[in-house]
DNA sequence: GTGAAAGCGCTAACAA
DNA sequence: TTGTTAGCGCTTTCAC
C-alpha cells in the first residue's frame, strides 16, 4: 500500500556517515552530541522526511506516550472545550490522545478503560459516568502503576489527583444570589449525588438556604439526568404544584434553558415570576431570553491542567504535595435572575 | 513504574512447551494450528494475563490499527453520536480510534492531519471544516497511499470515499413541504457553500421553490456559521425587514432553535406567522415549543458506515465500484412548520 | 563525543 | 501441524 519507503535513522546515517546511535541521540539534543552534529542531523533528517517510528521507539521504551480519555458523553460545550485544551498540550509535549465515551453507563465505562488498557496508554484523563459506583476496575490500573487524572466528575481515589471547581462554593454563591433577589423558595434541579459535582453543588445550595434563614424543602430537590427532556418535564410539574418555586438552580444549563422555554410557553415570566439560575456557561446561556444567570466554568482550562498534571507525573513521578486542583469559578449575573434593577 | 511484568507470547510458549510462532498464530485462529491447540493457548494465554503488545505488531506488521479522526467540533449531538457509531466498529474489528477537532480551521485541520500522518494512522474519517478549500496536504497522503474516507462534509476527491446522505433531496423535501404550508416568500439559512452539505441543501431549496413557481430572491439567502448567535442575529434582521419571509429553513438545528426563541420573544407566532425548520433532528428540536421540523439524519450509521468502509479498504483494499455512499434521511414534520391542520 | 551491539515482542518466510 | 529464524526501527549500555 504505502509506496515510498520510510526513512529510518539508518539511511540518515548512512548519508551523514554517522552511526545509527548518534543519530538517534543528535535528534533528541542528547548532551553528549557536538551541538554542530546534532543540528546537520536534524537538517539531514527533515530534508530526507524522516519521521520517528513511535512503534519501534514504543516497544523499546516500554512507554506508548498516548494518554487514553475516558469521558460521559462528548455532545456538549464544556467537554469539547476540555479536550481541545489537552490536545493542546499533548501536541505540545508529543503525546498522543485516545478518547472515548462511557455514554453515561458505568458498565461501558469499564469496557472503555479497559480497552484502553489494552492499548497501552500511558495514563488515564477521566470524568466519572453517571452513576459508576464500584471502582474496582480502577485498583486493576492503580495496581499496574498506571497514573489516572481525574477531572469534573471526579473520585477521592488513593493517589490520583483531581482538576475541579469548587462546586461547592458555585453552588452556595449562585444560590446567595436568589436569596439576594428576595426568592424564598428555591428549586434545585441537580444530578445524582454520588458524583461530586451534584453533590456539592446541592450542599452549597443547602447552605445558602440556610443563611438565608429558609428552610429545606425536600419536595424542592429534584435529581434527574440533567437532559433537555429532564428540563421539560420538571416545567411541567411545576405547572401543577400548588405552590410554585419562585427561584430555580439548575446543574446545567441545557436543563436551564429547556425549562425556561417551557415555563415561558405556558405565560410564567422570567425572572418576574421565577428566577432561573444555571451552571456552565454554555454558549445557550446567551442565547435564551433573558440570558442566563450562570457559572463560568473553566473547561479550557481543565483540560490544560489535567494534561499538564497527567503528563508531569508520567515524566517526574510529580504529583507530591497536592492531589486536588481546584480552578476558579466565576458566577455570571445575567437577567434571568435579576429580580431587582 | 509498571510494577507487574508484562506477559509475553515466550512466556506462554515455555508454559505449554510450544513454539512462540505456534503461540503467535493459535492466538489468531491460524488455520494451521490445531483447533485444540489454539484453544489450549488462548486458555493458557487469559489465565497468565497475557495482552498482546500492539506496539511490537505494528513494528512487524507496518500498520498500526489506528484510524485518524478529524473532525470540526466535537460539540453537537450528530457528531458525539457519528463517532460513538464509529468506536463501535472500531471497538468490534480491533482498531483504535485517534479523534482530533480541526476547530472549523482550515489551518488547524491541516495541523490535525499532520500530527495524526505522523503518528501513522493507518487511515483517515474525515468531515472537512467550514472553510478548507486547499487539498493540497491530502495529495500528500493519497500519494503516500493511505486511505482517506470522508463523512457529511465531504470532498470529491481522487479514490476516496464519501458516506453522506442526499442533501439536495433533503433541502428540497423540507423546503416543498413549506410551500405546501403555503408559504410564498421563504428564507434560507444556509453555511458556505464550498461544503457540499451547505450547497446542496440550497440548491434543493432552489429548486423547490423553482417548482412551487416562487422566484429566488438573494436577500432570502443568508450564509454564515450556523452557530446559536447567528440565528439570533438573523431573528433581529428579520425583524427590521418590511417584507417578512413567512417561512425559513435553516441548516441546522441550533440555529433553527436560537431564532425561533427571539423571533417568538418579539412576539412573533411560529407557525402562524413564520413557519420554521431545521435540520439534523438534534435533540433540541423537541425540547422547543413548537416542536421544530426538520431532518433526521442518521449519525450513528453514518458513523458505522464510514469506519467499516475505511476498514474494508484497509483490510481488503475493497472500495471497487463505489466511491460514494448514500445513507437515508428522513423529513420530520413537527409543529414549528404546520401552518395547516 | 561517537560507535557497536543487544534486544524490546511480534510476525512470517522457510524449514522440518 | 509445528518450529526456527530473521528482522521491524529504535534506544541504551558499554566500549573506545
Amino acid at each position: 500500500m504505502k509506496n515510498s519507503k520510510e526513512v529510518t535513522i539508518y539511511d540518515v546515517a548512512k548519508v551523514l556517515n554517522l552511526s545509527p546511535s548518534t543519530v538517534s541521540r543528535g535528534l533528541k539534543d542528547h548532551p553528549h552530541i557536538k551541538k554542530e552534529t546534532c543540528d546537520r542531523i536534524k537538517v539531514v533528517a527533515r530534508e530526507m522526511g524522516y519521521r520517528r517510528n513511535k512503534f519501534a521507539s514504543s516497544l523499546r521504551k516500554k512507554s506508548t506516550e498516548t494518554i487514553g480519555v475516558v469521558v460521559p458523553r462528548l455532545n456538549s460545550y464544556f467537554m469539547a472545550t476540555a479536550i481541545a485544551g489537552m490536545e493542546k498540550i499533548t501536541n505540545q509535549l508529543g503525546y498522543g490522545l485516545i478518547i472515548s465515551q462511557s455514554q453515561e453507563s458505568a458498565k461501558q465505562e469499564i469496557a472503555c478503560l479497559s480497552t484502553l488498557y489494552n492499548s497501552r496508554v500511558d495514563g488515564f484523563l477521566i470524568s466519572l459516568a453517571y452513576d459508576s459506583a464500584d471502582f474496582n476496575y480502577f485498583n486493576t490500573l492503580f495496581s499496574k502503576g498506571i497514573p489516572v487524572v481525574f477531572f469534573d466528575r471526579v473520585a477521592e481515589y488513593n493517589d490520583c489527583m483531581s482538576i475541579v471547581i469548587d462546586n461547592f462554593r458555585a453552588g452556595y454563591e449562585i444560590t446567595k444570589h436568589l436569596t439576594e433577589q428576595g426568592c424564598k423558595r428555591i428549586m434545585h434541579l441537580g444530578g445524582n449525588l454520588l458524583r461530586n459535582v451534584y453533590y456539592d453543588r446541592f450542599w452549597g445550595y443547602r447552605r445558602a438556604l440556610d443563611e438565608a434563614g429558609l428552610e429545606f424543602d425536600d419536595k424542592m430537590h429534584v435529581i434527574n439526568d440533567l437532559s433537555s427532556q429532564s428540563g421539560l418535564d420538571v416545567a411541567r410539574s411545576i405547572l401543577e404544584m400548588k405552590s410554585r418555586p419562585d427561584g430555580i438552580f439548575t446543574a446545567n444549563d441545557t436543563t436551564a434553558v429547556a425549562l425556561i422555554c417551557e415555563l415561558q410557553r405556558e405565560g410564567i415570566r422570567i425572572p418576574e415570576d421565577i428566577a432561573v439560575a444555571g451552571f456552565n456557561n454554555e454558549p445557550v446561556s446567551q442565547v435564551i431570553k433573558p440570558n442566563l444567570t450562570t457559572i463560568d466554568y473553566p473547561a479550557r482550562e481543565i483540560g490544560e491542567v489535567a494534561a499538564t498534571s497527567l503528563i508531569n507525573k508520567l515524566r517526574y513521578n510529580e504529583n507530591i504535595g497536592f492531589s486536588r486542583v481546584v480552578l476558579r469559578h466565576r458566577l455570571i449575573i445575567r437577567d434571568s435572575s435579576l429580580k431587582k434593577g
